[in-house]
Parts: structure tokens; C-alpha cells; sequence
DNA sequence: ATTGCGACCGCAAACGTGTGCATAACGGCG
DNA sequence: CGCCGTTATGCACACGTTTGCGGTCGCAAT
């Protein structure tokens, strides 16, 4: 055994050499003083082809199992890791995804992104994080720059772009999913929440405890997550038979400073809301800060609720009433449903989860009128 | 088949055949029906070799202007993307750094990660995220996975390594900075907050404000961070001339859950505390649950601080009174200083940055004893 | 006319891996 | 002894870039 290694190798490489001879000078290249060890010194080290090495290590049935172990014993003393950039170049696959969220600094977010690196992971998918800072133009420019690094596929959560995402899509060629929002087309699906029908669920809840007269404070105008839920406020209150009066619904921006100022407004009004529905758990929270700022309390002098459920929200004084977003999950099904349509198979287009209302306790039975006189 | 072949690459074909038939047979690569296109294909359109492209879309002086803006029109009309992986694998530099933190949906992680995602992209680094779920066989893990992509940095925030990762630098021979965790070594640098002041300046607030039976509640005990911070309360209880009361030093886990447990058991201690130092914002969220489910109130009947100054902090009822850390800006500075180290120069091994006791509502003087026989 | 030179451009390598195909070794069988 | 089927391995590419170097061209200086 050892003789005939010794002997073949010898020769193979005598071989080489004089046929090398043969072509070109053979110019050494300036080699760096410590570089990351490739397959070629496995080979070598073990005496044997790299492409021996190659399939060693990806376990393939193909090569002899006594050679195969001794190969990868010897890559693994050396502590040899091969170049994923190298394999991703020669299989066209890098199993990458890109993720763009709004900015990981945002709770929700945060739980999406968990979820989704969480299944990217279990299935040896590296996951690219990119904010878009809530800006279109900055969106459209990250998504090209993924696409530049060739990753597999893309997410990304609360789209800004919209609808023309289509013709890029197109011309990219790479699979996509949304989380929260909705462009149908041949590689754009999509995992949402029931937007409508939890916002409506909150809103009804309030009319239930008595509320007429009650407000919503919703994100900037324009976004689909925005537009639903506020559909959702107008239907409750259109089966109760309460008139909508535009002057309860408002605008924030998803922060608490906005829906301060945004809240500030509504208990100034003359005839003054005994309940919110929020478009947001941020949102909630600086509404109830605005309340708070006038003196009165929640949930006595008037109602909120939220959207989300974020971890805070069950530790507030008192505890936020809200629609429960199952965001992890969200996240691990967007991941799932790439994962489908990146190997082809194609899924469900537009998967829609359900929304949970959660009764905590800063809801309480409209009392009988006393705060209304309070105007500013 | 046949048709297509000698019919479409029919002229291309045949100057470039006749040439290539001294070769080889040229055996034609059974070709995806829609592929990426590549720097030749630019090259073909243009009429130029794709060196020739490779320079003018890196703006080079060695290629004639008026050729380089032809051929950079050509490229983004046909919409071209150079392909990084491929640049990576020849330049031997990715551009790409690897971020681990312990869960992203964590507020602290995500603030640092923000600030990170932002210096990266400034400077035309894309960003690898990964959860190491505070384990640290997974966070060891990961950082491999992470060289084997080849990244060019690596940031890790609140590790749970420790300082073996000497070795495992050593081997990896990458860049790395840590953030709030410190393990000096060539490769390994690190940003941290000044722990030991800032939990000090807590309990210094608190003792001004008359209490003496002051609490702290921790995380899980062995971390750098849990340690120094520990230690800021004991100085200043010692300073105070107080005694250390091992009783009141009790351990969660840096989330609200194992907070509310701590912090009951603490109340039920026969004298209980007045006031309670947290190791974080999340751990206050806990206690002052666990104040309250007893009847207590804060801040009058115990006052509690926290740290990092989340973005909830000032939103609670009573605002949180807690050690402000400039998360961001830290994230900002590890990414500055990782793009130091990247680029051979080596920049200050450990920047500690200061940190800002904020005094809001949850914090109040002591008052006469009462509440300290209400324990069950 | 030759030489030298600068400006451009293309050739031929790399980079580190995967994979189709040819081939060597080997044993079994006619 | 020759043929063939297996098994194991190596060869020669290919993937899409970047870059050192040599070559061509036009033009001025000799």
C-alpha cells in the first residue's frame, strides 16, 4: 500500500513536471506570507487529486470509504474550511438569502428577522441584513446590490417600493417574498397578516365595552398594512351603525413621538374620543403617553389598543389590549416559502395568518360622560 | 437543435470556430435557459475584449474614455451586474463582514446591529447576520460558518465564547471586534460600555435618595458585563459604607420573565428591599411587574433603575429612570474600527465609551418605613 | 527610415471549487 | 488469456472576474 502510493505519486508528479516544462517558464506567484489553505494542499497533504478531496468531503459515494476517511481526518487537522465564494461561483448557488427590513432596530422587525434567520439556518442558508430606513429609492438599491452578490433569494418586510417591483423582479430572475405586504406576479409571494380582520376584531371589542366615539391613529397614508387596518376600523364601525367621523382619524408614522402629537390632537377635540384604536404597539405607546400627559388615565378616562404584541406590550401599566402578530412564525414561513421557490416547486402565492386579539387592561367599559368637558 | 446552434452563433461561431478546431472539439455546456449574463457577453456587445469592460466599469485611466463610456451605456442598458462572487473569489476580498449577536429581536442587539448595518453600508460592506441563541457552541459555530464564507470581518456583540477564541482567531486569521465583551489578542478587539460606572452612578442616585436596603437584580452570573456591573453597585454600597447584604444580589437572565420571579422573591425577603438596581431595561420591566402584582407601587413604595435606556425606557408609567449606552454610535464604532483592522492598520485595541445615568419618574426618595412588614 | 514612447487593448493566466468523462486497477468469467 | 464490469481516481475543463504583461498603433524624435 504505502509502495504503491510512494510509486504512483512519484511518478504522477515527475510526469507533470516534465510536461509542465514543456509550455511556460512556469512563473511562481507572489505568494502571500499566510493565506487560507485550499483543496490543492488537502490533495497534496494527502496524496491524492483535488477533486478526490472535493468528493470526499461532500461525502460522495464515489470515492473509496478508507480514502474518504483519511482524507477528511487530514482536512480536518489542518483545519481546512473550503471557500464557499469559490463553490458558489462553479455551482451558480450560494445558498444566500438577502433580507431587507425597514431597520432591525424596530421590534417587529426583529422578531420577522429572528424567525427568518432561525429557518434560513436549519437550512444552511447565510442571511445578508440590509436596512432600507423606510425609504423606496433605498429599498430598490439594496435589493440590486443582493442581487449583485447572487444571493438565492430575497425578503423583505414592509415593502416601500410597490407594485414596480415587477419589471425589476423580472430582470433579476431571483425569488422573492414579501412579509406585509402584497405584489402578486410570477416570483413575488407573499406572507401577511389578516390586517382587516384583527383591526376590526380591536375596534369591535371597544364597541362592545360601550365606546362610540372612538379614534384611530394610523401609520402614514399610502402603505397597504396602513390602508387594511384602517378598513378594518371603518367596517366595525359600519355594522355598529356608528357614523365615521373624519375627524377621529389620524396620522403617525409607527413611532411614539408622531402618535404623541398625533393623540395631543384628538383630546383637544371639542367633542373628545373615550377610545383608540392604534395601528401599532409604538403607536399605543405614545398615545398613551399623551394621555397620560393630560391628566387623564387609561383605561378610566379613555380605551387603547394596539397592533403587534410586542414583548412589552404585556409589561406596560396597564397591560396593552392588542392584536397578536405571530411575527416569528411569519418570519419562518416567508423563509420556508423562498426555500419552495428557490428549488422550483412553486407554493402558495400569498399566504394570509390570522390575527388574535388579546384583552389585556388598558380597555375598560366607556364610563359615564365627565372627561368629555376636558378640552383644551 | 442543430439549427440553433449553426444558425445564432453562426458568424460569432465561426471566427472564433475556425481558431478553436486546432484544439479541442469544444464541447458545448448544455446552458441554462436563463442565466445571469456575463462580463463577455458585455464584451461581445461592445466589441471589445472583457478585460476591456473589467476596467471601464472600475473607471480605469487605462481604457479610452470614449470606449469606457460606450461600454458603460452597453452594460446598463443590458442592465449588467458584475458578479461579487466571482470578484470575491479572484480579489480575495468580499467585502463582507459577519455580524453575530445572541437574537436579534433582542432591542440591544438590534440598536448595535443598526448601527453596524449603517457603517458597513457607508463604506460598501454587505452584512451576514446570525443569531448564536446565547449559546456558545452555536456562536463558535457560527463564526465558522462565517469564515467559511470568507467574510473579511467579524463583529460579535455579548459573547459567550470567552477567551478561547484566541486559538480559533489565530487559525481563522480574521479580523474580529467585540462589543461589550473583551478578550485582547491581535486579531480581537472591542467596544464596551463602561459598565462598572454606569451601575455605580445607579446606585449612588439611589443611596442619595436616602435608600439603604438596595437590591440587584442580575443576569445569569460568569459574563463580563453581569460581573463589572455587580461590581459598579457593590462600590457604591461600599463607598456609602452600607453592607453588602448577599441576599438582595439575586440573579435572572437579562429578560423580563426570570425578572419577575427574582424581584418576588426579593419582597418577600423579611426586610425587603427599597429600591432595586437592574442589570437592564428588560430586567426592570420584570420587577416593576413583580412590585405591582404585590400592591406596591413605584417609585413610592420601591424605586427601581435599569440600563441600556431601550426605547421604551421613557415610555413606561413611571418613565424608567436607567445608564443610558449610545447603542448606535457603539455598533458605529465597532464597524470603524473593524474597517481599521481590515485594512492592516491597527487601531485602539479597546475603546470604552461613557455611559449617562438618565433620571426619569421610576426612582424617588425613600419614605419612612411601612410598607417593610407587608412580606408573605 | 528607424527608434522610442505613450496610449490602448487583448491574451493568458490566476482565484478555489465542482463535475463529466476517461482511465487505471482489479477481479471474475468465459 | 482476453474480455468486461466495477470501482476508484485523475484530467480537463468551467464558473465570472481581475490583473500582469506583451503587443499594436500612431506619432514625434532621432
Amino acid at each position: 500500500m504505502p509502495e504503491k502510493d510512494g510509486g504512483k505519486a512519484g511518478g504522477v508528479a515527475q510526469a507533470a513536471g516534465a510536461r509542465r516544462e514543456l509550455r511556460l517558464p512556469e512563473r511562481q506567484p507572489l505568494r502571500q506570507p499566510s493565506r487560507q489553505l485550499s483543496i490543492k494542499d488537502i490533495a497534496r497533504l494527502a496524496r491524492v487529486s483535488h477533486p478526490t478531496v472535493s468528493r470526499a468531503l461532500q461525502n460522495s459515494p464515489l470515492v473509496n470509504a478508507a480514502t474518504a476517511a483519511k482524507i477528511r481526518k487530514i482536512a480536518e487537522a489542518a483545519g481546512y474550511r473550503p471557500s464557499a465564494v469559490a463553490r458558489g461561483l462553479v455551482t451558480r448557488r450560494t445558498r444566500t438569502v438577502g433580507l431587507v427590513v425597514t431597520t432591525v432596530a424596530d421590534p417587529f422587525a426583529g422578531e420577522v428577522a429572528c424567525g427568518i434567520e432561525q429557518a434560513a439556518n436549519d437550512h444552511g442558508y447565510a442571511v445578508f441584513l440590509a436596512n432600507s430606513n423606510a425609504d423606496a429609492e433605498c429599498e430598490r438599491k439594496t435589493v440590486q446590490a443582493m442581487a449583485e452578490r447572487r444571493v438565492d433569494g430575497i425578503i423583505v418586510t414592509s415593502s416601500r417600493v410597490g407594485s414596480d417591483y415587477l419589471p425589476m423582479l423580472a430582470e433579476l430572475n431571483v425569488p422573492m417574498v414579501l412579509v406585509n405586504d402584497q405584489y402578486p406576479g410570477e416570483f413575488v409571494h407573499s406572507v401577511m397578516i389578516a390586517n382587516e380582520d384583527g383591526s376590526r376584531a380591536a375596534t369591535e371589542h371597544l364597541i362592545e365595552l360601550g365606546h362610540r366615539r372612538i379614534a384611530y391613529v394610523g401609520d402614514r397614508s399610502g402603505y397597504q398594512t396602513e390602508t387594511e387596518r384602517l378598513k378594518g376600523y371603518m367596517q366595525a364601525l359600519a355594522k355598529a351603525g356608528i357614523e365615521f367621523a373624519g375627524e377621529l382619524a389620524v396620522h403617525g408614522d409607527g413611532r411614539p413621538e408622531a402618535a404623541v402629537t398625533a393623540m395631543d390632537g384628538l383630546l383637544k377635540l371639542a367633542d373628545p374620543p373615550t377610545a383608540v384604536c392604534c395601528y401599532n404597539d409604538m403607536t399605543a405607546l405614545g398615545a398613551m403617553r399623551a394621555i397620560r400627559s393630560r391628566g387623564l388615565c387609561v383605561p378610566e378616562d379613555v380605551s387603547v389598543t394596539g397592533f403587534d404584541d410586542l414583548f412589552f406590550a404585556e409589561y406596560l401599566e396597564p397591560p396593552l389590549t392588542t392584536v397578536r402578530q405571530p411575527m416569528r412564525r411569519m418570519g419562518q414561513m416567508a423563509m420556508e416559502n423562498l426555500l419552495k421557490l428557490m428549488s422550483g416547486e412553486d407554493s402558495v402565492a400569498q399566504v394570509k395568518v390570522a390575527a388574535e386579539l388579546v384583552v389585556r387592561g388598558s380597555t375598560a367599559k366607556v364610563r359615564a360622560r365627565s372627561a368629555g368637558r376636558r378640552n383644551g
